[in-house]
DNA sequence: AAACAGGGGTTAA
DNA sequence: TTAACCCCTGTT
């Protein structure tokens, strides 16, 4: 069959013959493949996990689904149908988008060069906005391992359960905003814990942030502040920023990467430590200020900036250029 | 073993 | 521009 474009084959996976798809040259969408590892580990995502070689599971949607890549590029999705591949997972994994191009306009410079060629197959994923604004809330100050422990004791507290098909694609959902608006634990508050007895929640959570998540999500769900995701889309990026910015706990490098991951816009660039200290050595002055850096990234990469940061962050990252 | 530093940041002064 | 913030982890 053919869905948008791919050519997809329905099948059965496992023991127990889990509904699964299978999705044809998912590798000749980009002269780098689709590589799992680094889209799913470059620090976009908090919510996927390893189970094997070149397989990944993860919820999205309340979708529980194991990734992975099979013979000749082909990708297989366990535990979802055609329908699950069109509703949820094309728009999720970008591939709408033309990564030739990008690719191509991202190749600036020899260091921009090697690092497309260590993990140019990483794709952008496109994010829940409240999924990705509340992962990104709680990731202040913390690494990788410390936010996708937080996220998923989140879900575990405030999602719904998943009883899958099986055991193997069962977990929890991540949170509705009404769940976290009306029962969150901020840990503010004199008096005990109102939502449960669970040492994962108020103070023992996400410590200074939980008052954040509190209030962030009580300022979408009383309406007092509305996300316009169409107009944050096309506005100056500078308007964009400061809009989100409004929320609690969102300064400028969680709107930044809110914006670019949950698909808003692809021409921002996040300026975390990492980027900062790789733009600093490689384009510009050990002293160059984080405006200065946020200056030149967007007008040096202009509309890929959030693919180049993509692939510029995992490559310093994993190569540990410092 | 107990102290210490620092983490992909935001806020208030 | 600078320090405090809550908690966890890895290091002396």
């Amino acid at each position: 069959m053919d869905i948008n474009g791919f050519r997809a084959e329905e099948c059965r996976t496992g023991i127990n013959e889990i509904e699964s798809i299978i999705i044809h040259d998912i590798s000749d969408l980009s002269p780098y493949g689709f590589d799992l590892k680094s889209t799913f580990e470059s620090g976009q995502a908090f919510r996927w996990k390893k189970t094997g070689e070149n397989r990944y599971k993860g919820i999205v949607k309340g979708k529980a689904a194991a990734v992975s890549i099979v013979s000749k590029g082909n990708m297989l999705i366990e535990n979802s149908t055609a329908k699950d591949f069109k509703d949820i997972w094309y728009d999720y994994f970008d591939l709408g988008t033309d990564y030739y191009k990008i690719l191509k306009d991202s190749e600036k410079d020899d260091f921009m060069r090697s690092a497309i060629r260590f993990c140019g197959g990483a794709r952008m994923l496109v994010q829940d906005f409240e999924e990705t604004l509340f992962s990104y809330i709680i990731s202040s100050q913390n690494n990788i391992p410390r936010i996708r422990g937080l996220v998923e004791d989140l879900c575990m507290l405030h999602g719904k359960k998943i009883s899958g098909a099986e055991d193997d694609f069962s977990g929890f959902s991540f949170p509705e905003l009404s769940e976290l608006a009306l029962n969150f634990c901020s840990g503010d508050e004199d008096d005990q814990c109102k939502c449960c007895s669970s040492s994962l929640c108020g103070k023992q959570f996400a410590g200074y942030r939980c008052p954040y998540i509190a209030r962030t999500a009580q300022m979408l769900y009383s309406r007092k502040y509305v996300p316009d995701l169409g107009k944050l889309s096309v506005m100056p990026g500078d308007m964009a920023r400061k809009d989100l910015q409004k929320l609690p706990g969102v300064g400028q490098k969680v709107a930044d990467c809110v914006l670019l991951y949950s698909g808003i816009r692809k021409d921002i660039c996040p300026i975390d430590t990492w980027v900062a200290r790789t733009i600093r050595k490689t384009y510009l002055e050990d002293n160059s200020s984080i405006r200065e850096i946020r200056i030149f990234t967007e007008d040096y990469f202009g509309d890929v900036a959030g693919y180049a940061q993509l692939w510029l962050f995992y490559y310093a990252r994993m190569k540990d250029l410092r």
